[in-house]
Formats: C-alpha cells, sequence, structure tokens
DNA sequence: ACAAAAGTGTTATTATTACACCCATGA
DNA sequence: TCATGGGTGTAATAATAACACTTTTGT
C-alpha cells in the first residue's frame, strides 16, 4: 500500500439478510425505504458504517435500530461484501453484507430510517425484480449460505427458540432445504450427534400428540458427522 | 440509508491470502513492504480499490501487479471484510480479503509495490508476531476456509497443475490437514466421485515406481458424499 | 376410542476402514 | 532382481435409509 490522497474514499454500509421460518417457509426481513434512491420499494435493511465502529457492530446495531428484534436471540455473521462500481446510482458504495437468522418473532416494529419492516417470503423477493441494488444477489447469497451451513454445523437451532422439539428443528431443516425428511431416523440422528442439542427435563404438547421432549442448543460448532441432504 | 456529506468515507483495500503446497508443506505468499507503514516486514500482498474497479476485478489486479503469478491458473475467492477502526494506524480502512490457491509455480517476481515477494510457510507466519495490521487473523480465517472446502468441494485440484496423478491430489490433502491418508482408500474415494477428477489418457512415472494415471480437475462444483477429515 | 405426533426396533443397503496382494516402472 | 509407488480385492465395521410398531397425549 502507497499513501493515498490520490485514492479514492469509499462509502461503506453494511447491509442484512435477516431470515427466519414463518408460516411454514423461509422469510426474510425487509424494510420499505423511506428515502431515494427506490423510495417506496422494499429492501434489504442496511446502513453506513460510522467513523469509529466496527463491521460487525454496525450490522448489530442496524438489526436494533432498523428491525428492533432483540439481538441477543438472533445468530449474526458475515456474508460477504459486494462492491460493483455502480451498484449504487448516487456514489461509490461497498457494502458489507450480514446473514442473520432469527427464530418466529413478532413482526417487527419499523425503526427511524425504514417507513415500514415487514417479513416476506424468499421466493416471493426472489421471484421478480422486487429489490433493488444488489440486494437480490444479496439474499441468494444468504440463503445459499444457510442451506450449506445447515449440513455441517448446529446453526439449525438459531431458527428456534431458546428451547423447541426434535419436529420443530425438523421443520426447519424441511423448510430451507425444501425437502422432507424421516422424522424418526431425524431425531435419532439429531439426538446422538454429541453436542448438537441438550435435553431438558421439560416436555411441550404444543405439537400436538404425544408430550415431546424440550431441548436447548448445543454447544459443538460443527455436527460429526454432518446431516447431509 | 440516509443521504450522506456527513457521512464518512473509508479506504477500501484488497487484500490476498495466496496459498500453495510446496515442499511437502502449505505456504502463503508474502510481500516485503516497501512503504511505511510497517516498511520492511513481510505482509500478505494488497492494495487500494480504484476508483471504477470491482471487488474481484481489484483482487485479481494485485495478484498480478504485486505477485506476477498467472491469473488463469489461480483459484480466486473471497474471504471475508476486516474493519476494526484501528486496523490501519494511517486512515480509516475496510479490506476485502480474497482467498488464492495456486499450484507449485517458481517463486514470483516482486511487483511494482512490493521490495520482495516469497513463499514462505503457513505455521513460520503464524507462530510469532510476524504479521502486521490484522494479516495474521485474515491467514488464519484463509486456512481454516481452505481446509473446510477441501471437505465437500473438488477445490484441492487448485493445488494441482492443470493435470495430476491421484497421489499428488492426495498429498495437498494430507499438507492442508495435516493429517496421513490411506492411499488405496483414497483413490477409489475419488476416481468413484462423480465429476471430482477426469482421467486422461496419459501417464507419468515422475512420483517414481508404476506410471500414474493423469487426471484433470472434473466440473462437479460439490463432492457427494463429502471427504471427511 | 381415536387421531396425532413422539420415539424405539429391526433390517437391508451403502459407505468406511484396514490391509493383503498384484502391477509396472527405474535403477 | 529389488525398491518404489500405483492400483484392485476383500472382509469387518459403521452409517444410512426405510418402515413396522409402541407410547402418550388431546379430544
Amino acid at each position: 500500500m502507497s499513501d493515498l490522497p490520490d485514492y479514492p474514499r469509499v462509502a461503506v454500509t453494511v447491509d442484512l439478510v435477516v431470515l427466519t421460518v414463518r408460516d411454514g417457509e423461509l422469510q426474510v426481513l425487509t424494510i420499505r425505504r423511506g428515502e431515494e434512491p427506490f423510495r417506496g420499494r422494499w429492501a434489504l435493511p442496511g446502513g453506513f458504517l460510522r467513523p469509529r465502529e466496527d463491521l460487525h457492530a454496525a450490522a448489530a446495531r442496524e438489526l436494533m435500530e432498523e428491525t428492533a428484534l432483540p439481538a441477543e436471540h438472533v445468530h449474526l455473521e458475515q456474508l460477504a461484501s459486494y462492491g460493483a462500481p455502480d451498484r449504487d446510482p448516487r456514489m461509490r458504495t461497498v457494502t458489507v453484507a450480514y446473514l442473520a437468522l432469527a427464530p418466529d418473532l413478532p413482526t417487527p416494529e419499523a425503526g427511524s430510517d425504514a417507513a415500514d419492516a415487514r417479513w416476506q417470503p424468499v421466493h416471493t423477493m426472489l421471484a421478480g425484480a422486487e429489490l433493488p441494488f444488489d440486494h437480490a444477489e444479496i439474499l441468494r447469497d444468504g440463503v445459499e449460505r444457510a442451506r450449506a451451513k445447515l449440513e455441517y454445523t448446529p446453526l439449525a437451532t438459531a431458527f428456534c427458540a431458546a428451547t423447541f422439539t426434535i419436529a420443530e428443528l425438523r421443520r426447519v431443516y424441511e423448510v430451507v432445504w425444501d425437502t422432507t425428511l424421516d422424522a424418526r431416523n431425524f431425531h435419532r440422528k439429531v439426538t446422538k450427534t454429541e453436542g448438537f442439542v441438550v435435553e431438558t427435563p421439560e416436555t411441550t404438547t404444543r405439537d400436538g400428540g404425544r408430550p415431546a421432549r424440550l431441548y436447548r442448543a448445543g454447544s459443538a460448532p460443527r455436527l460429526h458427522p454432518p446431516l447431509l441432504r
């Protein structure tokens, strides 16, 4: 690196792909833009990086500010960065996208910059040319990341509440992967994979039928062996 | 996003983790810094994003400029972005790191900005506090990405020449994972995994012993089933 | 009693592992 | 001929998949 009054400064933003499983389908959090460009359009939440702010902190702040989701229940990881020279018509921007996975929470409130905030099905948002900027590409990448990570990490638990049944966890896999899984084999596999889930003393009948044991997320960072699609 | 004379511009750089397998160990391409800060120290190659340049194009350009490696034989993918407010003592920077995997090529020439360029063992560069900025963290993340991707993608072929023997491919796995693998089972697994490698008519005796068939990289984007560590 | 969902048992198939053994070359 | 690494066969073990069956609740 040389020194650089001659090198251009870029506006850095953080955008969020916040996914949840709701009504049996994968949904993404969208905000209605309150500012130009694309005012009134549904878009991914995001905003500018602040002068002395870390990237991850900026993502967590946007999650709070724009969506009012309780951050402690949300898994947040960096997804990728996007910097095509013309991705924003106003100026040169580079955005660092973050992927957030949330349990099925109440519809979020709109924050200061957003006129409205709403969960919408991923397939709807990717079907037409709904999303502005390169948000469709970012969303596709986020969904693909989530799909891949369900295989070899215990990340599916991030879509569940603090305690959950094995069947609820299975529905996460079925929705994200768009497949059906054998409930009985899935049950064995999950409960036998070291560190994936931890048994609690409680049971629930909220899914109907025989009471199901409730589990909490385990501490294993990876699944051995992986759960293959 | 609101409009933003009030929002700060950030200097965006691209840094490269270029890995290869050389002399039976995993090595990383380093350049000796020709400028302050950290002049004279070994660091990851990198440089500033240009005004109308895409991120991937900037990474490919830096690979050419600073290391003079033939880009067509190098796998290049985005790794992650790093933006701690004090990561560069000069100014606020965000760097988009790219991971490059190269076959065992001749020692690269130094480019314009670098006083020198050299392959160095990864374990050496991570042992002390050799690397400036947050380059040690970036290198660790790059190595971890490479290790993980060998399991479920055919990426190991990126460390090999255009044609390679199964044993050469196995040595890549052994070096990157720091394990030993059963040569006979590895051979079967690789040749039977659909789309991993494609047989060529040629053989070679460059590894000694009985002539080994040469293969090219296949077209499968993922390995089914994965090759587990 | 019945429906619904949880959870266990059993078996066939497939994948993994370990290692004996043969093959084709250079020296 | 011997050493070296390439490559195939085979049998034990382990993981996966398919599905019959029992358990425990709400209605």
